[in-house]
DNA sequence: CCAATTTCAGGGATACTGATATAC
DNA sequence: CGTATATCAGTACCCCTGAAATTG
């Protein structure tokens, strides 16, 4: 494996070459910045999720599912909230109902779609796993609680700009 | 495909419902806005690389060479600079070489490793891609020119505190 | 003998396309 | 009839593990 540290900034460096060769950086550097912390946050989360059988897809999927009212919500729901594509949101279902912390359920008025419905055990598993998640700060280190809403605050421009939502 | 557009912020939501229910919520809203932004810049990027027959990781690979000197650099620095597996390095260039984008050859003085060295036809992808990408602004909209220092700014202090550079 | 570099085989995760079945 | 929902088959991409071959 790679050695994990390098001497030197390698996005800033690549910014100042960016700048002398091609024009400005910024907003390169920026995008590969937040490319790098999402793999960074990933392998985290990820790392801390292995225990507990969970993915960070299936976990938001079944913080998700907690949140929801009735404990189910219809599966294309799910792929609007999490962002995801409908066969991914089949996937994502498939795996947990096969770990027995999701059920399928028809509809009750609508026989097209089917709900999941989170099972007790998949509540169990919900709650270790935040406390694992939350135990290393989702992998998100060096920054102030003001620093972490002002990140949140300007992903959330980028986010509204790019149509993910509108208020 | 599910409505690209929900008419609430989904993480603003989700870390509503994460406060009154299981504790703070900013960590979470952050590392979650961090994952959802880099999908979105993701697909922005490849779909504007994708004429080019180039993904963001092989673009990422191309432009790191046009950097360099002599225009080639050993796997090995490639995986460190670009924050990549050695399989993975392996892979990419695999796939620039078949489009003849990018030439193995020996290294002079150890025979262990090989050089990857960006050809003409290489370099002349590579420009048209950055055209490309520069001109959909890598997908980040919504941000002035000193809110995407910001952003650079904070991304780099988790950045150095997870121990992805010293300096 | 041990370490470094690269490659290969294989598996896991997610995203997408296109097609299908069912139901509104 | 057209639209919506979910699934399935297949492909692509990237990551990782473990093992091998070559060389330092």
């Amino acid at each position: 494996m790679s050695p994990r540290t390098l001497p030197f900034d390698p996005i800033a460096r690549a910014a100042q070459l960016w700048e002398e060769r091609i024009g400005d950086s910024s907003v390169m550097a920026a995008v590969t910045s937040v490319m790098r912390v999402q793999q960074i946050l990933q392998s985290a989360v990820d790392a801390a999720l292995k225990p507990h059988g969970l993915t960070f897809a299936r976990y938001e999927a079944l913080v998700l599912l907690t949140f929801s009212k009735a404990g189910s919500l219809p599966m294309r729901v799910m792929g609007e909230r999490l962002q995801l594509h409908p066969t991914s949101v089949t996937n994502i279902v498939d795996r947990l109902e096969a770990d027995g912390l999701v059920r399928r359920l028809p509809h009750p008025t609508d026989r097209r779609t089917t709900l999941a419905e989170i099972t007790d055990e998949g509540r169990t598993r919900r709650a270790a796993a935040t406390e694992a998640v939350t135990g290393v700060d989702f992998g998100l280190k060096g920054l102030t609680e003001r620093q972490t809403g002002q990140l949140t605050d300007l992903l959330s421009k980028v986010r509204k700009a790019t149509g993910d939502f509108t208020d």
